[in-house]
DNA sequence: TTATCATTCAAGTAACCACTTGAATGATTA
DNA sequence: TAATCATTCAAGTGGTTACTTGAATGATAA
């Protein structure tokens, strides 16, 4: 050991940092925020191969982010640190106010309309105590019954169209998904105003609402 | 452009990822969280060549991290989102919780001995009004002299032994440095501690105490 | 205008990383 | 005990990254 102890530990925290610094990484610990699973269901969610999956699962466990137990013959992983939310998040505020690319390609989902202002999750929870608004979870089935914001409704996008005739066309729509990195939120909004429709996207998703400490419907979060 | 807008935006938060992924960057963000810096500056205390430094500033400016400006013939750089001291905090948040070899390292900075808890920055300002503290600053008198808490007295590791006579026995002394990568705290605190009196390490180091909004004292940060 | 000098660029090398493929592991369950 | 099967390991490949060296740039200052 040849190495100061200044470079030693700047070593273990570039190690953090390079855990995120891979989108399919990313990818893993944006389902993990959803709640736990298997190798081969987060390999079948990010269209990795299990392999691949794997190896870049023990990465991340490597850098402290995700544990692993065994479940039958599975291996479930799951965040072992909420800060991963938190470090998520802050990597998309940075990109968001930085980069130019970033907010081209958000604008790039309403067709090339700026992207309308996020509502915060305190004030959607103030609305929601009003019962003044309707609210869209964009999320897979599964994600949606292991955690969810309650009285949300849950679409996904290709079913959207189907759900619009039931939607009060007054109330304001609120749409959110699983987090920062996600886009259906935003293309559902696109797709609602173009419809006429007055609909805003909820800043974070369901994993910055559960970090609040505000109420989750559904699911076990053990 | 065959990629997805979803890859396009992982690729883009990776990217901000990746900017916090090599020791040297972190040296280089560490060193710009205490005060802009010409490149040759920021080589000469990160220890990297000239032409090394530059690419990594570039780096970390294509990440949205640092900006530049020219002043007279030296390029000067300087934070340029102050969320990078946010995400240096939290990484070493993750690393300490998680990492045991961290923990290692810094219990070695001891001697072995486990690494006495830091006091709280809230704690210390308390402590500072009542006047009941000795606060201590380790870092180069240039450092120093672009911003300090104030009624710090500034000593680098070297010179502490010199100080020694001239500080209450009886008081309890408090050290920091350049944030939580920085060991001269962790140093000054084992020695401290070794010639009997009753020192500790702030949490963080200047830069979280000026984020927190704290006064600083001295320098210029435009 | 010209000389100076900090910074940046460009090319090269060694080390590292992501992903694939196919085999090995090892706990479960029949 | 033996068969099953999700996961992990190991080896290989292409692409990327960190760092070095030496030259080019370009704004300043004489």
């Amino acid at each position: 050991m040849s190495t100061s102890p200044k470079q030693a530990l700047l070593k273990e925290y570039a190690l953090v940092a390079q855990a995120l610094a891979a989108p399919a990484r990313l990818m893993l610990l944006e389902q993990l925020a959803q709640t736990e699973a298997s190798v081969e269901t987060l390999a079948r969610k990010t269209g990795l191969t299990v392999a691949n999956a794997s190896q870049h699962l023990q990465q991340l466990r490597r850098a402290g982010l995700v544990t692993s137990r065994r479940a039958g013959k599975a291996v479930i992983y799951r965040l072992q640190d909420a800060r991963a939310i938190t470090l998520m998040a802050l990597l998309n505020e940075v990109a968001e106010a930085n980069l130019a690319q970033v907010t081209d390609i958000l604008d790039g989902l309403y067709g090339g309309a700026p992207a309308p202002e996020p509502i915060t999750r305190a004030d959607l929870a103030e609305r929601l105590a009003q019962g003044a608004v309707t609210l869209l979870d964009i999320r897979p089935e599964d994600e949606f019954a292991a955690g969810h914001i309650p009285d949300a409704r849950n679409t996904t996008l290709a079913d959207l169209d189907r759900l619009l005739p039931t939607l009060d066309p007054k109330a304001e729509i609120i749409a959110y998904c699983r987090g920062p990195y996600c886009i259906y939120a935003h293309q559902a909004v696109a797709l609602l105003r173009n419809r006429g429709f007055n609909a805003r996207r909820m800043d974070g998703g369901l994993p910055q609402w559960r970090e609040d400490g505000r109420e989750v419907r559904g699911g076990t979060r053990a």
